[in-house]
RNA sequence: GCGCGCGUAGCUCAGUUGGAUAGAGCGUCUGCCUCCGGAGCAGAAGGUCGUGGGUUCGAGUCCCGCCGCGCGCACCA
């Protein structure tokens, strides 16, 4: 059992003595001040209203009443409005390290979710160019709030949706042709709302067949840029396990289907000859067209029958991670959903919206790339910075601030950078046991060593703040917030580099060695679970 | 104008879902140090958490008004 779980146990047990009501939330915390002990918890100032009492006089018998002892704790004080300080014997701290070595890779997982299905829907770019920065921010936000549920004993269902059946592809085709034309001699104008990069060209000429042949220039061009993104996504190192193509819905005859489950649930009606949907009753400020004059469908309506399917296919939670420009998506398509009367709960799906991302280099704003013209693309970033870099850059801000992406920063080989800084603090730890190795000492992390020597304020320090993994991951995922990972990370790695410069670990006495052997390994773990959750790599070296 | 989001140290940002005297990095100032891995360590200065109310034992966090910034307000996606 983990030191605070002993302390919420006690604590629980007295509560209910005093006549606590059932249910009552233990809640241990980390105190701000290091004065303030190890834990702390608040069960006094929460029970004050119940029990009619005062905080401090409840905390007081609580105090008097709690079995130091046996939960390891060393102190217990009463402080300011009735806070319950505890400080745990430095032996009970430590003891954490060789907890996490024996747990190893499965450090920090836990099964709330208890295996039920969720889709994470991401990236989702229509197939008119390469993926942009904005792009680049979901798929980082995306995989890694699907790898922070698996963690979580969720079932993940990683989707890509493609809208490839809308007006924008209808100007795709349009721009290629248009080159095309120009190729064969005849002056032709890229259409208004077209596209203009230099991928256009490269697609017009791979192709071939006759140029008048709008359809098959269209499926072309939808091919290659499919294929582009694909590539793109492999460089970045994100896989789904389903794409999904708008223009299957259509073919499936879904999204008439879905139209015609709204108008026999009574929530449509026509008005000067376009068909309408009653959002107003789920919290829209004014009703929307389902079905133009034109009869072509509005775009959200494929978007309800794609999260039916969602549904349907038995994902008890959906999550679409977007950019804050389709917030306005949100309502119509739950609304959407509501108005069907399937037994959808109501904030399904859950959206994750980020916002704008700039790209800076020496200070100045970049935004354009050669190849696609008016947008700097994800393979820029990655070209420049790899992989890792970019990765935890577009997570290291809440999705709800604006991310400026400083290339210097992310490039560079400094403490300054912080990806360079957690991955250096891991491979430290890794290079303990390398260098050990060399010089024939015999380095295995043994979870017999003696733990109780680990009794320095930065051993201690170090132990509690991995200790906390399972509750940040925990946190993060339950919130859809990776961000909250990456500052975990930093600070663990600011610890570990404190503890690695201040302490030496090899060529100390044999059984202090044993015990640090036992540390780095621990904080070794915790920095690998945790990178790994972000999807990105824990070098050995660097 | 309406909706959503944001506003925290000179700069870049954290802030564990309402807890105690609001934190970190960078930068600035002072003093050490050269160690398994490229520098690090100790300390100092720096704040009306945009602003005004409210809720309560307690608010950066929740509610309302105002100011500023971003995004969205189509029978486009």
């Amino acid at each position: 059992m983990k030191p605070a779980d002993a302390i919420r146990a006690e604590l629980g047990r007295i509560a209910l003595e005093l006549g606590a009501p059932e249910g009552t939330d233990v809640v241990l915390e980390r105190p701000r001040e290091a004065a303030h002990g190890d834990w702390a918890s608040n069960v006094a100032l929460i029970l004050a209203r119940p029990l009619k009492q005062k905080p401090r006089d409840i905390a007081e018998k609580i105090r008097a009443q709690f079995r130091a002892e046996e939960a390891g704790v060393a102190t217990v004080e009463v402080a300011g409005p009735g806070f319950l300080n505890f400080r745990l014997r430095p032996a009970v701290i430590a003891s954490v390290a060789g907890e996490i070595v024996a747990a190893g890779e499965s450090y920090g997982r836990s099964d709330v979710g208890r295996g039920a299905a969720v889709n994470v829907e991401f990236v989702s770019a229509n197939p008119t160019g390469p993926l942009h920065v904005g792009h680049g921010r979901q798929a980082a936000l995306g995989d890694a709030i699907a790898t922070l549920l698996e963690h979580t004993g969720w079932d993940v269902s990683r989707e890509y949706y493609y809208n490839d059946a809308g007006a924008q592809i209808d100007n795709l085709a349009a721009s290629v042709r248009a080159r095309l034309l120009e190729a064969r001699g005849e002056s032709a104008e890229i259409p208004e709302g077209g596209y203009h990069g230099e991928y256009i060209r490269e697609i017009a000429a791979s192709f071939q067949g006759d140029a008048d042949d709008l359809a098959a220039v269209r499926a072309h061009a939808v091919r290659a840029l499919r294929l582009e993104q694909d590539l793109d996504l492999a460089a970045f190192g994100v896989t789904f396990d389903m794409y999904f193509l708008e223009s299957s819905l259509y073919e499936e005859g879904l999204v008439e289907k879905t139209v015609a489950a709204l108008t026999r649930a009574g929530k449509t009606y026509e008005h000067e000859g376009a068909l309408w949907l009653r959002t107003t009753e789920f919290g829209d400020d004014k009703d929307r067209v389902m079905r133009k004059g034109d009869g072509t469908y509005t775009y959200f309506v494929p978007d309800v029958a794609y999260h039916v399917t969602k549904w349907e296919r038995g994902f008890k939670r959906a999550i679409d991670v977007q950019g804050a420009d389709h917030h306005s998506t949100v309502t119509r398509v739950r609304a959407g959903l509501q108005a069907l009367g399937i037994g959808i709960p109501e904030g399904y799906p859950e959206y994750v919206l980020h916002q704008l991302v700039t790209v800076t280099r020496g200070g100045q704003e970049v935004k354009i790339s050669k190849r696609a013209g008016s947008y700097v693309t994800v393979r820029d970033l990655i070209d420049e910075v790899g992989r890792d870099a970019v990765r935890y850059f577009f997570i290291m801000r809440k999705g709800d601030s604006p991310l400026i992406f400083d290339v210097d920063l992310a490039r560079s080989q400094s403490e300054e950078n912080p990806v360079y800084y957690i991955q250096m603090a891991h491979a430290r730890m890794c290079g303990i046991f390398r260098v050990g190795a060399e010089q024939g000492i015999a380095t295995a992390a043994a979870v017999d060593a003696d733990l109780s020597l680990l009794t320095e304020a930065e051993e201690q320090q170090l132990i509690k703040a991995l200790e906390d993994y399972p509750a940040e991951l925990a946190g993060s995922a339950a919130a859809l917030e990776p961000q909250r990972i990456a500052s975990y990370l930093l600070e663990t790695a600011r610890l570990a580099h404190l503890w690695y410069h201040k302490h030496h670990v090899l060529g100390q006495e044999e059984a202090l060695m044993r015990a640090r052997l036992v540390l780095a390994r621990a904080a070794q773990i915790v920095l690998a679970n945790g990178l790994s959750a972000l999807g990105i790599t824990a070098p050995e070296r660097m």
